[in-house]
RNA sequence: CCGGCCGGCACGGGCGGCCGCUCCGCGGGAGACCGCGGAGAGGAAAGUCCGAACUCCGCAGGGCAGGGUGGUGGGUAACGCCCACCGUCCGCGAGGACAGGGAAAGCGCCACAGAGAACAGACAGCCCGGGCCCGCGCCGGGCUACGGUGAAACGGCGAGGUAAGAGCUCACCGCGGGGGCGGCGACGUCCCCGGCACGGCAAGCCCCACCCGGAGAAAGACCAAAUAGGGGAGGCCUGGUGUGGCCCGCACCGCACUCCCGGGUAGGUCGUUCGAGGCCCGCGGCGACGCGGGUCGGAGAUCGAUGGCCGCCGCCGCCCGCCCGCGCGGGCGCGACAGGAUUCGGCUUACGGGCCGGGCCGGCGCA
RNA sequence: GGCCCCGUCGUCUAGGCCGGCCUAGGACAUCAGGUUUUCAACCUGGUAACACGGGUUCAAAUCCCGUCGGGGUCA
């Protein structure tokens, strides 16, 4: 569909903080050495990318910023082997040299596979338990 | 040559390829979006320590309370910042540091030691006279130099003087008062007088002078789903509410009456980037800076945009090899501190080197 | 992004306003000894801290300034 695979335009951003408050309390988590992930379905046809850092991470914020980037790179170049129909939360959980572009891309797609695989587990029985009590 | 001091400057690798991000412009498309072009983090963007702009609160009036500043003169929109000068202390010196008003308005504190710690007094002691049991632990009087303690001891050191002493007298220094001269002033300097009467702490309370209304872009303005039924204006009176701690003052609300229909959450838009702006030249000023002229257009994201993968060159550091060095080759790291979130002026803190000044100081050597 | 508060033994704290016998006290924990056949409890004793750097003062945990940590709060 879009003629450019490698592409991450804004429509694949989670954005407002509503989507993320959402995705944190309903989503499904998997957690790696260097990554979790959070997945809760969005109902459409592509995957979305939120990227959380905490500050307990690193205290450094051009750190922090490094860390969004990198992952942000590691989606924007393997989102066709990614699952898809998911809003994802990645928040990178250690700072510093281990932290390189071919352990997050591996990574990211071992754990986006196993929390959307929990995630349309949790979803299929009961009718969208989404309703949120608020 | 070695060591050191001060000030200033531009920087924070460069070029190229591919894949990407944000905004703006143009074009295409029904639209999602696509193509082309342009722009896209810092000297500290940081800490949020000050000062402002801006916005709202009843336009902010008075009093009390509270907070801040603290040599003088200037600069500035303003400042707790900057400049010049003064004073004290440190350094051989270039220079550096200083919250640097008032302790004869008052209160408070000054541990330990010491006789005595703030107002005088006399522990050990000295001297004179008298008495006596004449090697006295006696009486009367004079005295505080000397001794010891302490961070600090009632002016310091020296000379005269004396029974011993004492600003008792004298010189110098300190202190206080008065006057002359220089300086806008802080202050400096000189002369005269007094003869000591005034210990320290105000980053303890306090006094004096000056300054400060409060909150902060999550300020605030507009559009406006769902849901819920209320909301606004006028008159009236005991009460209540409000932005800072209180009071006065001020404004608003509520009960009952009359009149009129809009108010507002999620979300979105604006605020949002041209401003005490940068650069160049000239003039004034010791300087901070000011005045005049010219010129430039340079981020606006909203879970938060500058990145990723490569190639070549360059710098520095480390490691390895070639015979030590010189030099050559290879490898690693591109190296620090760190990233806008309304915007400026400062301060503070973090940090890698480089360049400049016919700059300055000390030492050694040579001429 | 703004505003506010706090840093004392391993942990929780007292002292701070009003500086000095603070060589910093207490509780729990820990170590050693005693008691007990042993363990617990109890008794005695010990180890152990003023976040860091400057300044004021004769003297700073205390007062002032600056860093560095930790926390709270505001849509």
């Amino acid at each position: 569909m879009t003629p450019r695979p490698y592409a991450f335009p804004r429509r694949l951003r989670l954005r407002g903080e509503t989507t993320f408050r959402n995705v944190f309390r309903e989503g499904a988590r998997a957690r790696g050495g260097i990554l979790q992930v959070i997945a809760r379905g969005n109902d459409l046809p592509e995957s979305r990318l939120g990227i959380s850092v905490a500050r307990r991470v690193t205290r450094s914020s051009p750190e922090r910023n490094r860390l969004k980037r990198l992952v942000r790179e590691a989606f924007r170049l393997n989102r066709t082997r990614l699952p898809s129909g998911l809003d994802l939360v990645v928040c990178p959980l250690v700072p510093g040299r281990a932290f390189t572009l071919g352990a997050v891309a591996a990574e990211l797609e071992r754990l986006s596979r196993q929390a959307g695989a929990k995630a349309s587990r949790a979803r299929s029985p009961g009718p969208t338990g989404g309703g949120a009590p608020r």
